[in-house]
DNA sequence: CGACACATGTAACACGTTACATGATTTG
DNA sequence: CAAATCATGTAACGTGTTACATGTGTCG
């Protein structure tokens, strides 16, 4: 998701000004994206320019962007499209332990020690994250981290197996 | 992961020209990042630029790029620093649920849905690509594919509950 | 010879990040 | 009044993507 998307998604509500479309970003991504309000107005502009959203001018100097057919349209094949498709998953997790294999086997085990030390460190504040707030999208992105960070600790087990496999060999 | 940290990492290794270390790239990550060979080359040059690594021009017009000390600092911090302390996880399916749910509701379930649908195609698609090929790299990647994938339609599934549970009220 | 892999680059563009500049309005 | 928040923008930079231009070597 582009914070060009993210935009599209939110004047789906209704017509907004790029301030308080800042605060709706932030707050509708559970507060993962902190946004320079800067780049909502360029952003705005390349999609004004696209043909995608309209600004009205009102008075006071206040400007409100509105989705045109087009935008619409846009927004649409954006809800369908899959997120699978997306370009593949460049995950720094991943690939940090990937090349360290690759390219230094015996720093590769410090790595993924130090890595999964830190991943734990993160579980255990996800979890009390859950435990402390109440609001929705916060709550399901906690969620969301903690099944990953559980998926990726094991996974970082299985790598390790695996190293030591090679290196025995 | 930036191309810039994992070509530093490669060079790891020893000396090695451009176009050497596109394959190399694309092999360590396990062929979830296909590079232009173009963008290898202007990193490069930032990497001399910013002192990184050297250049050592050979007959033949090939161009031989080293780690410098700096470079090999460099490389060492990277090894160090821990993946979940770069910039948030700018999830797709993450934020599309998010948004969707934010935004529209009432779409958000048949967003969730097919998302689930297209993940678990893709699911079974890395379980069968786990069973054919041998590559370490390909098949570590095929099974962080696959435990993320696991994890992310039981979160999708959690999801739909909670929808289900706030529409009901 | 022709196709393909090797090898090196440039140009144009999109996007994200940070920092900076400016002014109105609200609130302690 | 002073500070914070609301509101709109610009400039500079790093990075990633695509497309294009050029030339050498090799192999069928």
């Amino acid at each position: 998701m582009s914070v060009r998307d993210g935009l599209l998604a939110l004047l789906h509500r209704g017509p907004r000004h790029g301030y308080q479309l800042k605060s709706e970003f932030e707050a509708a991504t559970g507060k993962v994206w902190p946004l320079n309000v800067g780049q909502v107005y360029t952003t705005l502009d390349r999609l004004e320019r696209d043909g995608l959203v309209v600004m009205a001018e009102r008075d006071g100097g206040q400007k409100e962007f509105s989705l045109t057919a087009d935008g619409r349209e846009a927004l649409g094949r954006w809800w369908d499209a899959q997120a699978a498709d997306a370009p593949p998953p460049r995950d720094e997790l991943l690939l940090k332990v990937l090349v360290a294999i690759e390219v230094d086997p015996a720093r590769a085990v410090d790595v993924i020690t130090s890595q999964r030390t830190a991943l734990f460190e993160r579980l255990q504040g996800f979890r009390r994250a859950t435990r402390t707030n109440g609001d929705l999208a916060a709550s399901l992105v906690a969620e969301a981290l903690i099944a990953r960070a559980e998926a990726d600790l094991r996974w970082l087990d299985s790598c390790e197996d695996r190293l030591r496999a090679e290196g025995a060999t």
